[in-house]
DNA sequence: TAGTTTTCTTGAACTGGTTCAAGAAATGGG
DNA sequence: CCCATTTCTTGAACCAGTTCAAGAAAACTA
């Protein structure tokens, strides 16, 4: 089942006829069940997740002791620290399947042999990393010229099925505002 | 005046000789002054603007007709919008120096050609972005898990030197919240 | 299907930050 | 050096969203 991955790989940098060969050999296929934790913070994170099927979600823990949900990755999307995995320094996040999930992993000690091997890879991850910082971006503009109000409105017009796939806690999280708060926003729309 | 874009890549991806005699093909000096645009929200992105010496913001202005700040860049510092840039969709932000700056221009056009003689450069632009992304997550959280005095306080431990060359109000759009709260904040302090 | 845990709802008091308006101070261009 | 523009300050009324607490509903587990 690494199709998936490379047919994704090959939407944004076309790989080689020996791709299907080598990719294989550098990625290991993990089965997580709801709540288990992929990197759990205070650890250094070790590897890049694919998911292939599922849903996960990377949260911090604030001094004020709530869950801060940075994150969502569903299928076709990585998910990691990125700054834990390349600066081995402990992470501040942690990284949770919210349903049953498959991810192809990546480990960081096999990527730069993998990245010499197939250096489209290297193009790749580049450009998913700049779409990625790009949306981190237009989230934060979206943060703050919007209402908590305006903000789930939004999210549910742009992903109505992933509603149905989160608690609301951790969309509430997510969207920077209390469970509580969400709660009456929904009240109002019946 | 490349050496400091040079200097700045081998901290992260190693150049090879001939790096030197590549490079200012492909690169373009220009100087900006104080308020000029780099770029124009409706427009399409057609360069990435590595900083030399000032200081550049991106923003956009939101249908409330308020203005966000959501990037600030500085010396070594790249700073485009990488939505458009790779897509070649008109962009939703202006990029502006706030003082007069000097920039090293890559533009898209070459820049493929560029990746193609210098492939180590996909590796250095593939992990700033991904520091990109990582510290435009944590801000995100960080948004969330303090109060806009918390945040102001913190900007503040963090780039001292910086409160000096950004007017307040730019400074309140990044920090999220309006000029008039900053200026109570900085009264409180005296 | 009963029991436990997790998630969601609702009320009431409260607060961090906004809004609008008007004046003061700083800055910069000619 | 002076005038125009830009930036910063201050007050008072206001509101979006929080907090705390307690109960209701759903969702797992055995």
């Amino acid at each position: 089942m690494i199709s998936e991955l490379t047919a994704h790989i090959e939407k944004f940098a076309p790989l080689p006829e020996a791709a299907g060969d080598i990719l294989p050999a550098y990625l290991e296929r993990r089965s997580y069940r709801r709540k288990d934790l992929l990197l759990r913070a205070g650890h250094i994170c070790t590897a890049n997740y694919f998911i292939i099927q599922g849903c996960c979600r990377s949260f911090q823990v604030t001094e004020k002791d709530t869950e801060l949900t940075n994150h969502f990755a569903i299928e076709n999307w990585w998910i990691t620290d990125y700054f834990s995995l390349e600066s081995g320094k402990p992470s501040e996040y942690n990284i949770q399947a919210i349903e049953d999930t498959e991810c192809m992993v990546l480990y960081r000690d096999r990527q730069d042999e993998l990245f010499e091997k197939l250096p489209q890879l290297e193009r790749y991850f580049r450009i998913i990393s700049q779409r990625a910082f790009a949306a981190a971006l237009q989230r934060v503009t979206y943060i703050f010229g919007n209402t908590g109000e305006e903000r789930y409105d939004h999210f549910r017009q742009l992903f109505p099925d992933f509603l149905q796939r989160v608690p609301q806690y951790m969309l509430a999280s997510y969207l920077g505002f209390t469970p509580e708060f969400l709660s009456r926003i929904r009240a109002k729309r019946g």
